[in-house]
DNA sequence: GAAACTTACTTAACTGCTTAAGCCCAGAAG
DNA sequence: CTTCTGGGCTTAAGCAGTTAAGTAAGTTTC
């Protein structure tokens, strides 16, 4: 199970291994002919480069690396990562670029990683999720110089890429609709609000809330987990003026918010509607079926990696922005109960 | 942003790079005090070896594969497999093994991939799930002697390793739970037949109807989507003698399940009672919560990242038994209904 | 007090590939 | 006929480590 080497083909050939170097490498400095040669010889062999060989003399690791800082059971239910894996190896597969996945617990743990993987030139550059507002991985990743791609809302003076949507827009279509549906008390279960997303969103819906004059806005920060969710939901409709709306920040807490309101005997739509924050199988997969703000994660992750590999590349740093999410309303939503 | 070298390190202890190198992996060859005096300065630089330089000398490329042979939109909804990775990653971070992840549409695509990262030296070896009763990969990983361990079975004479757990003991109980509960006409809902976990859970299914004297055992085959699992279960429910009871190969298609028994006005569990071969969030998220087997998915992980990790050392393949899956009973399943 | 052995290093070969620099020879230019 | 040019190759250095073999001291042995 021994491996070829180009010095192998090189003896075959007759040729030094420079020779045969040029020859794979497309490069001039060989004839057609010898080229065509040492080709065929390399094909008949079945050589393939050694990526340890290359990545040492090219300072190339031909991998990129995803760290999700996440506890374990909080990845489980939440689809995203995948679709968004998905949607990197789509196009990092095609270049022959590597993913290296590592999932911990923290941002601490996480910043180890960055660290030691940057260290060791394990990765020629990172993928950035779940951004915070005060982000320990942003200095270290500047620091150390490693290219990097937000997938998130880029940020001034970084001198990284980012791929976003615009949730701001996204989630003022969603206050619009259940305003033109005739809702008046309207709240919000967000998620961590430690998450710079979030705080987009919490910071749109105010917004929005305001403009169409519905009082102060009501907003309540979870963790993201269904059990929040749940708990924030129990919260909002035992007020008396309990809202005839919700916005969720994801999927799993309008699920939860779903049972909820079947244990208070509150109908979803007649008499509450509820409107989750990520679209995925999971809210159609409940009765009613979800009405959600989806938009394409597989293509978000697709040009994230583009993005990254840009920057690898040497381009200058780009932010890409992914088609603003979309309403897909499904039987969550409706009228708004009279009085 | 220059990378820390042994050179360096040589240069300002006043050694050669060979006694750097000793020194660091903790052999004999450099006394007590000049190993201190490297170390100490190794680590004031911030030194940590280059993975490729070590790859290229040791011809080990420190990073074990996954290669997910599964449409995206599979993968989304499954939380088997964050929760697998997160249980690998327990186990691979510690000793300083990266995690390569490809996700991929076919098994042609998948021996593609192995043989490419193989032929790179990209990995050391790899971790085999959704394991086919004829699976294509198995043959090329032997051609190549790549050192790899099944998430599933044992398969005799494979030189490989494997993790897995007693489906048929867990189906038996199942089948044993509702028999006990009355239940006279249970049917089955079985994912892709040609999954090898799949034909053995089919199997202990049969043999555990045919044991408790209830007939020609009914088996409908889907491909594990939930569009499938209500196919399946809408046929089932339409013959005159319905099952009262329908066991799931997965979590998924068992909510699906329970929208098609709403729809067509079927109460759960009081006419029908459903029981998930999966566990996850999801399970607990729908009303009423589902019946289902579940058992310790990042141990698994963790546990198949162990026995590939002693492949890789050189020990020999070994078959770790997972803990036997445990029914863990819910609102969906209740007394079969009388008459 | 010479031979034998340790200790603590250094030297250099080796991993497989890239690439700048050098060399040789054919054909073109002067 | 010499000089120049450039195509087609070889040579060798370099990437960052590991490791077998060599060496120069000091120590032990009889």
């Amino acid at each position: 199970m021994k491996r070829v080497t180009i010095g192998e083909i090189a003896e075959r050939a007759g040729v030094s291994i420079g020779a045969v170097s040029y020859a794979l490498n497309g490069r001039p400095g060989v004839s057609e002919e010898t080229r065509r040669r040492i080709l065929e010889i390399a094909d008949r062999l079945g050589w393939r480069p050694s990526l340890a060989a290359r990545s040492l003399s090219a300072s190339r690791a031909h991998s990129v690396g995803l760290i999700l800082a996440r506890p374990a059971d909080t990845l489980g239910v939440e689809p995203f990562f995948m679709r968004f894996i998905s949607g990197l190896e789509r196009e990092l597969s095609g270049r022959r670029v590597g993913l290296l996945l590592q999932v911990v617990g923290d941002h601490a743990a996480a910043v180890e990683a960055i660290r030691r993987w940057w260290a060791e030139r394990r990765v020629d550059g990172l993928v950035v999720t779940d951004l915070y507002a005060q982000d320990a991985r942003l200095p270290v990743i500047e620091e150390l110089g490693v290219p990097a791609v937000l997938a998130g809302r880029p940020r001034a003076d970084s001198g990284l890429g980012a791929v976003w949507a615009d949730d701001t827009a996204a989630v003022d279509s969603s206050v619009d609709y259940l305003v033109a549906l005739g809702h008046r008390r309207i709240a919000r279960v967000s998620g961590l609000p430690a998450l710079d997303h979030t705080r987009v969103r919490v910071a749109a819906f105010r917004a929005a809330v305001l403009r169409h004059g519905l009082g102060e806005p009501r907003v309540v920060e979870t963790d993201y987990t269904a059990e929040e969710g749940a708990r924030a939901t129990r919260a909002l409709l035992s007020r008396p003026d309990r809202p005839t709306a919700i916005l969720y920040d994801n999927d799993v807490m309008a699920v939860a918010a779903l049972n909820v309101a079947q244990e208070m005997g509150i109908a979803v739509p007649a008499e509450l509607s509820l409107l989750a924050g990520d679209d995925s199988q999971l809210c159609v997969l409940v009765r009613p079926a979800l009405t959600a703000l989806s938009w394409d994660i597989q293509a978000y992750g697709l040009h994230t990696a583009q993005v990254l590999l840009e920057l690898i590349d040497g381009l200058p740093p780009r932010s890409h922005q992914e088609r603003t999410p979309v309403l897909t309303v499904r039987g969550s939503t409706g009228a708004a109960p009279a009085g």
